[in-house]
RNA sequence: AGAGGAGUGGCAGAGUGGUCGAAUGCGGCAGUCUUGAAAACUGUUGUACCGCGAGGUACCGGGGGUUCGAAUCCCUCCUCCUCUGCCA
C-alpha cells in the first residue's frame, strides 16, 4: 500500500498517478484518506494525553503505597476511575479510525512510474521490443490442444477425472519436458546469480495481505479452510514474504531469489474459448524471480529482469515481443511492468509467458520490508518480481512452433536435460 | 495426536505486581591509548506513532482480561523443545 505521508506529501502526484490507471474519483479518494488521517492523528494526541496522566497518577499511587499513605492513594484511584473511562472510549475510537485507514489505503493501487504509458487496457500497451521471425508451419500444423493428444504427453480428460478441469496429466515424454525446462530455468537463473529456494506452497493470511493477494484476490486462491491455509498463486508470495517484517543492512542489498513451485488459481469467472488447453490452468508450474532492491537501483534491476526472461526466450528459439503496459493494465500493485508474450504460430497469437515488475515501496510498506542507511534511519526497500519463466504456455508454443512431419523438435538448449530430441 | 517444559532487545540471559523499554555479558558503532592493529578503558547501541520542540504513547510470541498500575497474574491462540504414539 501507499504511505500515508507520501500521499501527504505528494498528494497531486498521487492523484494523477491514479487517474492515469483509469479511476476517475481519485481525487475523493485521497481527500478521505487524509480526512481520517488528521482525525486519527487528533485522536491518537488526545488518547496518548490520556495515557500519560493516567500512567502518572499510577505512578503516584505506587509511592504512596510504599509510604504507606494509603488513604491519600485511595483518593487518587478515584481520580484515575474518570481517565481510565475515557482513555477507553479514546482507544476503541483511535482503533475504528486506524482500521478505517487502512482499509482506504488498501483499496488505493500503486501509483504508475512515469514510463508507464497512458491507456485503458490491452489495446494501450506498447510493444517496446521484438525478436525473431513468425515460424513457418507445414501444411498440417496443429494447435497444441489436438498435438498432445496426438502424441499422448498430457492428458486433460485424466486430470478431469482425477481432480477436475484445469489439472492435466503430463505424460512420458510431457513430463519429462516439463522437467528438463524447470531445470533449464534454474540453472540460468543460478548462473545470473539468483539464489535458489524451495518455499512452501502454502501460506497464511499475513503474508497474502504482505504482498498484495489479500484483502482484495481472496477468490482467486484455494482457501483450506480448516487450517486457514492458501495455495499460493505465484511463488512471489512465499518468497517476498521471507523479508517481511525485516530490517536489512544496506550492504547485504541486493537479495537476488529464485523458486520453482506449482501455482495455482482459481480463475473464478475466466473462462472461456479463447482459454483452451495450456492457455489457462488452475494448477501449473512456474519459475520464479524475486528481487530486493535499494530504490535508487530498483529499475536498473527491472532492465536486467528483462534481458534474462528475453535470453531465456532467445535460447529457446522462441519468437516474442515485449509489452510496456498501459496504466489500465497494469496490476494492482504494481509500479511498472513489462510482459513478455510468444508468438503461437498455430493459434496465430501472442500468448503472455511472463510478467516483470517493480513494486516499489507498495509491497515493501505492506511487509515493513526496509533497510538500514549510513544516516541510521531505517527506509522502505523496492520489491520485484517475475516469472522465468511459467511453463504451460511456453510448452504450447514449443509443441505448435516446432511441430514438423516428423514429430516436435526439442529446443537444442533443452535436449541435454530431456535427453530426446524429438517428441514423435 | 497425548503428557510435560519454554517463548524477553542482533545473540545469550536476568527480571514473578509499582520509578522496567527492561540488569548483565557478548556483538555492533564512536572515541582514548598505539607507528598500526590487538588488548584495555570511555561513551553509545530496538521499532513505530503523535508533537515545531521539550517531550509523550505503544510494543517483553499474537489476541483478550484482572488491576490505580502487568514482562510479571488469568483466559485463549500460535510457535519451539523433551518424552510417548503415528508416519513419508
Amino acid at each position: 500500500m501507499l504511505e500515508i505521508t507520501q500521499i501527504r506529501n505528494n498528494t497531486d502526484q498521487v492523484i494523477t498517478g491514479l487517474q492515469k490507471r483509469g479511476i476517475k474519483d481519485a481525487l475523493n479518494v485521497i481527500e478521505q484518506v487524509l480526512e481520517v488521517d488528521d482525525k486519527r492523528k487528533e485522536v491518537q494526541g488526545k488518547h496518548d494525553r490520556t495515557l500519560a496522566a493516567s500512567n502518572q497518577l499510577a505512578k503516584q499511587i505506587g509511592q504512596l503505597m510504599k509510604e504507606g499513605k494509603k488513604d491519600e492513594a485511595e483518593i487518587i484511584k478515584k481520580k484515575t476511575a474518570v481517565l481510565k473511562a475515557e482513555s477507553k472510549a479514546l482507544g476503541e475510537t483511535l482503533g475504528n479510525l486506524e482500521d478505517e485507514q487502512k482499509q482506504l489505503l488498501y483499496a488505493i493501487p500503486n501509483i504508475p512510474n512515469k514510463d508507464v504509458p497512458e491507456g485503458k487496457g490491452a489495446n494501450d500497451n506498447v510493444v517496446i521490443h521484438e525478436y525473431g521471425d513468425t515460424p513457418q508451419l507445414y501444411v498440417d500444423a496443429k494447435p497444441h490442444w489436438d498435438l498432445i493428444k496426438e502424441y499422448d504427453i498430457i492428458d486433460f480428460d485424466l486430470g478431469n477425472k482425477v481432480t477436475g478441469a484445469g489439472f492435466p496429466f503430463y505424460k512420458g515424454k510431457g513430463a519429462r519436458l516439463q522437467r528438463a525446462m524447470v531445470n533449464f530455468f534454474l540453472d540460468e537463473a543460478q548462473k545470473a546469480g539468483y539464489n535458489e529456494v524451495q518455499p512452501p506452497i502454502m501460506i497464511n493470511e499475513k503474508s497474502g495481505y504482505g504482498t498484495g493477494q489479500l484483502p482484495d484476490k481472496e477468490g482467486q486462491m484455494y482457501h483450506a479452510t480448516n487450517d486457514d491455509l492458501y495455495l499460493i498463486p505465484t511463488a512471489e508470495v512465499p518468497i517476498t514474504n521471507m523479508y517481511r517484517d525485516v530490517i536489512l543492512d544496506e550492504k547485504e542489498l541486493p537479495k537476488k531469489h529464485v523458486g520453482f513451485t506449482p501455482c495455482f488459481r482459481r480463475e473464478a469467472g475466466s473462462w472461456g474459448a479463447h482459454v483452451r488447453g495450456l492457455n489457462r490452468l488452475h494448477q501449473f508450474d512456474k519459475v520464479e524471480i524475486v528481487q530486493v532492491h535499494h530504490p535508487e537501483d530498483s529499475y536498473s534491476a527491472l532492465k536486467d529482469m528483462c534481458e534474462h526472461v528475453q535470453g531465456l526466450l532467445e535460447k529457446l528459439e522462441l519468437q516474442y515481443r515485449v509489452l510496456n503496459l498501459c496504466g489500465g493494465d497494469m496490476g494492482f500493485t504494481s509500479a511498472q511492468t513489462y510482459d513478455m508474450e510468444v508468438y503461437s504460430a498455430a493459434q496465430e497469437k501472442w500468448l503472455e509467458v511472463s510478467s516483470v515488475s517493480n513494486f516499489e515501496t507498495y509491497q515493501a510498506n505492506r511487509l515493513k520490508l526496509r533497510y538500514r542507511g549510513d544516516d541510521k534511519k531505517t527506509q522502505l526497500l523496492h520489491t520485484l518480481n517475475g516469472s522465468a519463466l511459467a511453463l504451460p504456455r511456453v510448452l504450447a508454443a514449443i509443441l505448435e512452433n516446432n511441430q514438423t512431419a516428423e514429430g516436435i523438435k526439442i529446443p537444442e538448449v533443452l535436449v541435454p536435460y530431456t535427453g530426446f530430441e524429438w517428441i514423435n
